[in-house]
DNA sequence: TTGACATAACACCAAAAGGTATCATATAAA
DNA sequence: TTTATATGATACCTTTTGGTGTTATGTCAA
């Protein structure tokens, strides 16, 4: 059965927008194996260092990651709370999806799989 | 546990470019209820109907509607295989969405079993 | 066939996004 | 203290995005 009440997507928006862009999806999976300074992430990236600053600006207003100071560096660091209003979301359409669909329940199950 | 090859992004990305815009969600919500026309679409917002086609346009290249001719009208219809990529891209952060993902991924398995 | 309607296909505009370059500031280290 | 380093902040440029308005095309119906 579908619910009827549409989710608050304001709480979305600003993660859905940090994830529309590849280098910081790029980012976020960088820093999921070691937190980073700017400079280390830069590093990855042919890119300058402001450039690479402006999309941790982005990554952390939408809530993916936090950044702490520790002397003159700035430690980048994700964080997994950030993605609960996206998954919150998609789980909308739980119902819909359930219904209907067999290649997103393959993709799923895959993912299950080699867990 | 971590997996250690990068999905690859080049899907994923038309997808949450798609998603990434408040009203084109809006547009996903309505069209989880029922197929429309431009013309209906446009109707739910205080918009031209050249604005709201140029939304949906960028929801088919996201692959998460599909069009289909019927006489003059588009009749535009959620896509859920569309979902697919962006679900793929998120489970390869499990270790760090941890009970969210799993929870939004039981539901569809829940799903899967009462077809 | 003719008229009404649903959409396509532009051209155009303003704002936002992604990027660079440059300079200022704070901190670690010599 | 002096010097090198890590970052912040600002200004500026270019491309993309979200939107409008107008005109053209195709299709249904009388």
């Amino acid at each position: 059965m579908l619910s009827t009440t549409i989710p608050s997507d304001a709480l979305a928006q600003l993660t859905f927008r940090a994830l529309a862009d590849p280098t910081r999806r790029e980012i976020l999976v960088l820093l999921r194996g070691e937190n980073m300074t700017i400079a280390q992430v830069a590093g990855n990236f042919d890119m300058t260092r402001a450039a690479v600053k402006k999309h941790l600006t982005v990554l952390s207003e939408g809530g993916l990651i936090e950044v702490r100071t520790k002397g003159r560096e700035r430690i980048n660091q994700i964080n997994p709370k950030g993605m609960a209003p996206v998954l919150d979301w998609l789980g909308f359409f739980d119902g819909f999806w359930g219904e209907r669909l067999d290649t997103l329940k393959s993709a799923i199950e895959k993912d299950l799989n080699h867990d």
